[in-house]
DNA sequence: GGATGTGAAAGTCTTCACAGCG
DNA sequence: CGCTGTGAAGACTTTCACATCC
């Protein structure tokens, strides 16, 4: 099993390859993406690994071979439906980026209690009402979600989408959740972030520059 | 030195406590702040031990007293202000959701590229031209700042505020930010988050159920 | 010579387990 | 007894350092 924090920066190397294929380049030194990811030369090799794809000490590695290998990696190819549950401004926010970004995830389903929404398509993706939950999942096929409702809202939705069988969940509302032992749970807490820079900001720093990624 | 996941919970069992005190609880156990927080026993009363503060085997932790302690340690009393960069529909949310908020922390400047923006209060919170940025972070004393623009802008707007002597960021943009050594970074990379619950969704869990926090 | 690939070491973080107290 | 406080163990994560190859 992959570790957590690999996968992270795994993502990241996507997306700095493109870059480096953008601009032309076919081969990369570790030392170069571990430049622009701003981590250690080591740490990029050591994340490498698990691709299985070589490198040459003369070229480094082939951009394109790595993310071939990245695409199989996460299984891009095949589209993830996701499902996003608050549009307010950060429900928004999320719809318009991930709009933009080509990706192999696109939230295909909005849900909001605001009756006035229903119906609604907003940067191209139609809004539900909160009943709809279970039979959009369930014909979507979707598992992962987004949450981005108030804390007070959250803890229903996450059960009702535990019992529709959802796999993966990214949560904003600034509350712990409950998920059962099956479910990935990611929690983006900003006020949680803001407090730790404050904090940091004002006592020194923790050993290491590094944070989160 | 603490350690940031330290941090990072000690901030949410403020929130929890503020819940308890609510709810007429005078006394905690490990237990039960645990259960809220979605962490062992053992987890809370490690991290408590920074505080110093004592528990009684009997009633638990004195709500009251701990609130206490976490004021001091995070130096809560004295206000901070934080800028924000980016007032997309993402910035608006950042600014309704602290406007909301009774906390230590307060976004008392918005800055936006766009013209039309500017002078305009949002959520209560005024906004201002880029090339406002030194005067204000200068007079405001601001020492903290949210990055809510796009990845192209972000890094020329760190580089500024670096010089502007910002000591902490938490940085919205889906792009790798370089900082000095003495300013601490926080990343929230939604697409990162998304990519890694999709992954996690398919395959397996990593081991443990934890996550980010 | 300089880069890759990787055991082994060094950190960091979480859990265990148990002494000691009320 | 059950809970707190905490050394010690265990689990992750990152870094070191070096054999190996072009």
């Amino acid at each position: 099993m992959t570790a957590p924090r690999t996968v992270s920066r795994l993502t990241l190397y996507v997306r700095l390859l493109n870059d480096l294929l953008a601009e032309g380049a076919e081969f990369v030194h570790s030392h170069e993406l571990a430049r622009r990811a701003r981590v250690t030369a080591a740490q990029v090799r050591r994340d490498l690994m698990v691709l299985g794809a070589p490198g040459s000490p003369k070229r480094g590695y082939k951009c394109r071979r790595l993310l071939d290998e990245l695409s199989l990696f996460f299984n891009h190819e095949t589209s993830k439906p996701v499902a996003l549950f608050g549009v307010g401004d950060l429900g928004r926010a999320l719809l318009s980026y991930f709009k933009m970004r080509h990706s192999d995830l696109e939230i295909v389903a909005a849900f909001d209690i605001d009756p006035l929404k229903n119906g609604r398509v907003i940067h191209g993706c139609r809004c539900y009402p909160l009943d709809k939950l279970e039979s959009i999942v369930q014909e979507r096929g979707i598992s992962v979600a987004i949450i981005a409702v108030p804390a007070s809202a959250a803890q229903l939705i996450v059960d009702r989408l535990m019992l529709a069988g959802i796999k993966g969940i990214v949560n904003f509302a600034p509350t712990p959740l409950h998920v059962g032992p099956a479910v990935f749970l990611e929690n983006l807490d900003v006020a949680m972030s803001l407090e730790k820079a404050a904090y940091f900001a004002s006592k020194g720093m923790p050993k290491k520059k590094d944070t989160s990624l």
